[in-house]
DNA sequence: GATGAATGAGTATTCATTCAT
DNA sequence: CATGAATGAATACTCATTCAT
């Protein structure tokens, strides 16, 4: 009966039905995804360099060559990695865009930065010391004008919500001088400002068992205290 | 034959006092700043891995050999680097051991750190690199332990200088808060300073072309005036 | 569920009988014809190892896996290309078994010759690639044997047929020597017009653009006239 | 004594004396050559795909490594050898550029090419290899040109030589056409000439066990008897 | 002390082949 | 019969390190 069915020339399906391409198609992108997710916490942990394909597909539970069947360099892997966290995170940041904070917003925004380094801790690890090299600085730049050119409309842009993430910070540091009567004449304080969230950033993503997560969330509020 | 004609080619010095052991060390002691001098700039432009003796080499006008002569491994080179600047820098902060700060020597002690960063910027670099990457943190931790036993005395050590400078500061804080009338309960604003001072140092140490001098020294004056 | 529905998109042919075995036959020996033709291509212009299997696949419409369903190796695919062309080239020369050539079969084996080169371009260029190599020289010299012990009779293989044309070409030349009143002691003249043939062979099979198809007609023409 | 003899700060000959820059230069020269001749030997044999970087250094005995000290890459080693050779062989046939070719040249331009093709049998094996390949084929082209650049004087250029010799041929046939009192209408003679040349060239460069010296001898002066 | 040729273990990458579906 | 994901052995190439001179 099986038999009779399957009179055809040209039938995809037949005897041993090959998969659907629905169905590789998600077995793809899960083992892409399972790649990428090995890739980068051997790039956080260890470094690029230091990190060898062989690693990577060892620790994914794959053979090193197939991961050249889902991305066709190790450097292309990275990148995928850095374009695919950046798109992301900057989905978290794109809402205040009328250009006006007030200060609960302020405060979540601070929270969400501290919400975001803790979940995507290894991705930031990585982004530090890929941010540490000169020659890698450099491809990052690249690869931040190839995300443009594929976001297309330039005011969806990442250098271009950088500006206005900048501008909006701007603004509310204004706003808050002005409101108990200071003058504002430069971003200064900002630009402090923004120092003490890299610093923070930086000794969050990093620590390792000195700190715990109850030392920076106070350390959260501490900084909403001193600059809201 | 051969022999004899090489020596009267290139002999620069005296022909008649053979060298002391003083002037061989002397010599020895150059070569090795040299060598060292010319792998922080290796390192510290290109990263860890990125860079290859033969690199470092030529950079240094020297053979591939001879820098086996002065340092056992590309890694003990690299101890040796770090281990020296951080000798060397933390003399700079090795003053105030009373442990008393006045408000102007903490404002000394910032401008101090900002020299350094500027003095030893490709130091810095390459420090921040080696602390983003965990295995290599461990690296540095057992560094820095063994130069604590090099130190021998504990209270000369490193991580007690470390201590030393934090309890200055905490005290520091502690006294400024007072004086405002306010209340010290923890040293979670001197944690921000922390903060602060980090991000600086990051963002001073690997700007490239964004910022001037003068931006950050503008910078410098405002994180004292902030935190004095 | 899903495979129903595959069941009713792709089918061509009639529901109702099926296939005989030799329909199934036609269509294997159809693809089988489809990835040989597909394979000479590359192998002739990329040369037997740039050329991938995928490519050969791809080119050919169909997946690498079924490549194997028709032939249980590259080598093999190889060999069977090249063993079914030299079985079809041969079957040209198969006529004048009698081994006397007149002038005007002459001028129709030359002709032949070139036709045939015109023809099968792409086998020609495989086949003088493969000779090249010492070690592929080997590999064909064992499936020619291989073809003839398939051939059976001694007197239809392929070396066999080789020395019969080479007999009845050194009859022809004989002749004509001694028509013209001169003595005929060895096969020399026969050899040269040999290389001469080969030449013409490596100059047509592997020209691009240098010449066209006139300049070698005429070169046909002359080969002939010098020869006949 | 010999201490004291040793008195110097950049003295090059010391203690153990290093290699001068003349006796590395011929071991550098000598193992160059080694690693072009083991190469050779394995394009020729096994073609270039199938030649390793492996078995080039085994046969010549030495690491892989090394290669890679003398060569930057195996097309490079490829390039270097084709180069080399084709320099070499050019000069063979730098001789009668004043264009005029009389009966004795002739006889000795193509016993040049025998005696060449003998001499550098490895090398031609090579070169007809390479020109069957389109892609690679390409290269060459590359190659001439760059060699042709290096030449500098476009009438030393392997081009100009090539249609330097085609047009002392042409002339040479052409004279012979008319001392015979027939008329020279073309060059359809000479090509057929030269058809016959490569054809024996390729008869007796891939020639193995089939024929032997003194059959291709006789066909060297079968093709004078009937050229000249 | 100084050189650079030499080594070999290691790295990214390719590709014929297998196999579950 | 048909697919393409998966494998693993092989390959070109790199580089820290050694060692004869």
């Amino acid at each position: 009966m099986y038999h009779k069915i399957q009179k055809t020339i040209i039938c995809i399906t037949d005897y041993m039905t090959p998969r659907t391409s629905i169905q590789l198609e998600k077995i793809r992108e899960a083992k892409r995804s399972l790649i990428m997710q090995s890739a980068l916490e051997h790039f956080a942990k260890n470094g690029y360099y230091a990190t060898t394909i062989s690693h990577i597909a060892k620790h994914a539970g794959i053979s090193k060559g197939l991961m050249y069947n889902y991305f066709p360099s190790k450097e292309a892997l990275l990148k995928e990695i850095i374009y695919n966290y950046i798109q992301e995170i900057y989905q978290y940041f794109d809402i205040n865009r009328d250009g006006y904070l007030t200060e609960e917003e302020f405060e979540y925004f601070i929270h969400q930065i501290y919400r975001t380094l803790k979940e995507k801790k290894s991705f930031f690890q990585l982004l530090f010391q890929m941010m540490m090299q000169s020659e890698v600085r450099l491809k990052l730049i690249e690869l931040q004008k190839s995300i443009e050119t594929l976001a297309a409309r330039s005011d969806d842009s990442i250098t271009a919500l950088e500006k206005q993430i900048y501008k909006t910070l701007s603004d509310y540091f204004k706003r808050k001088k002005e409101k108990a009567g200071q003058e504002y004449d430069s971003d200064l304080e900002l630009n402090i400002f923004i120092y003490t969230i890299k610093g923070f950033a930086l000794t969050y993503v990093f620590n390792e068992t000195e700190f715990d997560e109850e030392y920076f969330e106070k350390s959260v509020n501490k900084i909403i205290e001193l600059y809201k």
